[in-house]
DNA sequence: TTGTCAGGCAAGCGTCTGCTTGCCTAGGGT
DNA sequence: ACCCTAGGCAAGCAGACGCTTGCCTGACAA
């Protein structure tokens, strides 16, 4: 569970794609391709992007949604929000209603 | 550096080390092990548990003081506290005065 | 149908990493 | 002096990880 979160953050990578989504949500596999390519400089395979965009949604990171062929994805920033409150306590004025 | 934070964060037993560190401060490296092996039913060597420490320094997270022949070591959750704000957004009513 | 394009599956390879084992240094007590 | 204890250094090893390559499936267009 949280396990599978840190070990998906651990990557710059993974980190960078997050980044990637955060910026402009809905990206299907080749356009983060490109986009890791031309804005980051990093050289990868399609498959290798895709294994980490796998890693990603397993951790929960990473939501996905099919349209036709293309399969759009989308960052959800929830099971980011009390990682680490575990060794930081609570921020003490979070989610005051 | 924040590369170090999360790589440190991604192994299991380093982030039980800091449980462990945030439950009682200023463990020695005798201390964590036999704790780390009565709790938590962890059986490691007294050198990995080094060796996993010396990450968790490395990236910031624990503050180390030496007396006589005795390593202290302590928890620094300062690192921690705006880690993910990179794609939650900063919290809203955080460090209100 | 045939061709093309987005994506998935699986095996293989090199590197990193967590852990062990063995030996070594330094501080403190008798 | 001697011994014991807290910790450090370094080599070695098995498994995990990141990435590549090659082939396959499914959706659209000509």
């Amino acid at each position: 569970m949280a396990d599978d979160i840190f070990k998906a953050l651990a990557d710059p990578t993974r980190r960078t794609i997050l980044d990637e989504l955060a910026e402009s949500p809905g990206q299907t596999l080749f356009e983060l391709c490109s986009r890791l390519a031309m804005k980051h400089r990093l050289g990868m395979s399609r498959q290798a992007v895709s294994q980490h965009l796998a890693v990603l949604e397993a951790a929960g990171l990473v939501e996905t949604r099919r349209e036709g062929r293309y399969k759009f994805h989308d960052l959800n920033p929830a099971p980011l929000r009390h990682l680490t409150e575990r060794w930081t306590g609570p921020n003490p004025t979070e989610d005051t209603p």
